[in-house]
RNA sequence: GCGCCCGUAGCUCAGUGGACAGAGCGCUGCCCUGCGGAGGCAGAGGCCGCAGGUUCAAAUCCUGCCGGGCGCACCA
């Protein structure tokens, strides 16, 4: 608001001293208090064009916002070689808060932070993509966890989103697997058994096939290997959903809303995709993007400059990855998304950008894929997670069998959370506040790096409980709230809601860290756009974590229940509230539980 | 060898064109009995990997180099 506010100024000032529009400037917040509330560089962007020494236009700007009718500035300064800083009159301030406040209270609608630019548009988001021959491992949870929050971010900004998990239930992987357990349960039934040679060492191998035992006895011991195949793949799905369900805190069965199965592409699945992979193929050559070469079919990759030709069809007639993700991504183009994001792990990076490559090649030259744009699909490529725990690395290996699940991670963590008395609720089991304080904390440091750098996952941080670990840090603000209004009513036991629009007078914040608190308020929507636009949810959790630093600030140096100011009292609480306004928005969008006590 | 990402305080990381480079932890010193002490204040600590370039202005953009991660299969 207040960045609309200044901008409107800005232009007015502009119009008034008859200066041309200038190129792409900046207004930003300041960063230190002598610099004002927000600050611009637009005399540095119009020098060239209006001839003059950004200082010298910086002036006239200045004067000119200063003499304007309504000025909302309490003053207007220039610094430096040419930026002007603006410092806003306290009310303008004030009159955030009471926005927040007043559509909270007003707008049955409305939630502060709501944004319209995806209004009418639909979104789809794939991601963890994992083929179900294991459980969920930690690479897959950042994975996640930032699909599930980019996807709620979509929504907060209007768009109807599709969560798509793409799978691959046929092929050399799920052969394996089905050899693997079938040879477990040989084993368990003690007979002779000849494990596959890079077959699947996991635990959850032995427990599929103990169940197998359980179940049937020793009535498949002349099954086919599909049968165990088949047997694997649903017990692992399950457990996938089980996991995805416990990371979203939504049930299993509504994990995702869509689960992709690559066997719809070669016709053979639930789906009905646009195209099939043999038609892809045909299309691929009728725009001389694929050619025949020692007995494969391959894409002509190069001709869009990338650095190889890859195979697509194997010479044994089978496809290689590569084709159905063609066929794929040319579906999802197909079905009508505005907007398609694709989240994928560092070691994809070269094969997404032959696809959309081909995509391109396909949608230029072939006249019945002209109508549709693959620069709808955005990329999402994140940096590999480490597990650190007492200052070491944890090794993890796949073909050992001996990495870390989400499950995992979770139980160890929700082990070790100690509940005081005062923290259970009627509403939730204590075995369900350790859960939820376990997955809060999986959830907040998956996200609060950014996805283009490495996540080192620090275990004994995740698990400390105390204000090193953020996002204990976080959850403390929004409780330290709840206290603050628990205290409220025991001082003015004559009310019934601190919420008291008639006695409120915002004026009395005036303390500094009263304003910085409702600036940073003010800041919220602007940083849920960003977070979105860039595909970076750590933009959120840094904004949460500031929102805590500076509310924990205010706190330590002002006192908010006081029998003797109750107008003051009357005038914090109403901060405190656009404040928790605010946190629950964050709670909302990260995923994350908000208990009232800790 | 080629491609992508990263290299910022002792550690983990923010900051991606602006004004003296920031936070948390750790370290040093001081303070505090709370509207929940799971505290508070202060301090030390940085040629933003290196070298060029673009710009009025570079941690940020470009080029080259060095270091780390991940890819580079007719595996997914």
């Amino acid at each position: 608001m207040l960045k609309e506010l200044v901008e409107t100024q800005l232009q007015r000032a502009l119009e008034a001293l008859d200066l041309p529009e200038p190129p792409a400037y900046q207004l930003k917040r300041s960063e230190r208090p002598e610099h004002g509330d927000l600050s611009t560089n637009v005399a540095f962007a119009l020098a060239k064009q209006a001839g003059q020494a950004p200082r010298r236009l910086a002036e006239q700007l200045a004067e000119q916002l200063r003499t304007q009718s309504d000025s909302p500035f309490e003053s207007v300064a220039v610094a430096g070689a040419g930026f002007v800083n603006f410092k806003l009159k306290h009310e303008q301030i004030h009159q955030v808060l009471d926005r927040i406040l007043r559509y909270q209270f007003e707008e049955p609608d409305y939630y502060y932070g709501i944004s319209h630019q995806g209004e009418g548009k639909a979104a789809q988001v794939e991601f963890v993509s994992a083929n179900p021959t294991g459980p969920l491992t930690l690479g897959h949870g950042r994975q996640a966890i930032l699909g599930d929050v980019i996807a709620r971010l979509l929504e907060n900004a209007g768009y109807r989103v599709t969560r798509e998990f793409y799978y691959n239930n046929a092929g050399r992987q799920m052969r394996l697997l089905g050899q693997s357990v079938q040879a477990r349960y040989l084993e368990e039934l003690g007979r002779p058994a000849q494990f596959p040679e890079e077959g699947y060492h996991g635990e959850y191998i032995r427990e599929i096939a103990r169940k197998i035992r359980a179940e049937q006895g020793d009535a498949w011991a002349e099954a086919a290997t599909d049968q165990f195949k088949d047997y694997a793949e649903a017990e692992i799905f399950a457990g996938i959903r089980r996991t995805l369900g416990r990371l979203f805190r939504r049930p299993a069965d509504q994990a995702f809303d869509i689960y992709y199965n690559e066997s719809s592409l070669y016709g053979r699945g639930p789906q009905r995709p646009l195209a099939t992979v043999d038609l892809i193929t045909e299309w691929l050559r009728a725009a001389s993007l694929a050619y025949d070469k020692d007995g494969a079919v391959w894409f002509k990759a190069t001709a869009s400059g990338r650095p190889e030709d890859r195979v697509i069809v194997r010479r044994s007639g089978e496809p290689t990855y590569r084709l159905p993700d063609i066929a794929y991504h040319l579906d999802k183009l197909a079905r009508g998304f505005d907007l398609i994001i694709d989240i994928f792990g560092a070691d994809h990076h070269d094969t997404y950008q032959d696809v959309l490559a081909a995509l391109k090649g396909l949608c230029q030259n072939i006249p019945e894929l002209k109508q549709y744009e693959p620069e709808r699909i955005r990329v999402l490529i994140h940096q590999f997670v480490t597990l650190t725990r007492g200052g070491q690395q944890v090794k993890m290996s796949k073909r050992l069998a001996n990495y870390v699940t989400i499950d995992d991670l979770i139980d160890e963590l929700a082990a070790t959370v100690k509940l005081e008395e005062q923290t259970q609720e009627a509403a939730r089991t204590p075995e369900q506040l350790r859960e939820a304080f376990a997955v809060n904390a999986v959830r907040y440091f998956f996200l609060m790096r950014n996805p283009d750098s490495h996540l080192q996952f620090d275990f004994d941080l995740a698990k400390a409980q105390s204000k090193e670990n953020p996002v204990y840090y976080v959850m403390y603000a929004h409780t330290r709230i709840a206290a603050i209004n628990a205290e409220y009513f025991t001082v003015f036991t004559e009310r019934n809601t601190y919420r008291d629009p008639a006695a409120e007078d915002l004026s009395l914040l005036q303390q500094p860290e009263e304003l910085a608190l409702i600036k940073q308020l003010d800041a919220l929507p602007e940083v849920l756009a960003e977070a979105l636009d860039q595909l970076r949810p750590n933009l959120v959790t840094n904004y949460a974590f500031e929102l805590a630093r500076l509310f924990h600030d205010f706190y330590e140096q002002h006192r908010v229940v006081d029998a003797s100011r109750p107008e003051l009292t009357v005038a914090r609480m109403a901060l405190l509230h656009g404040i928790d306004i605010v946190f629950g928005r964050l709670f909302g969008l990260l995923g994350l539980f908000a208990p009232r006590y800790m």
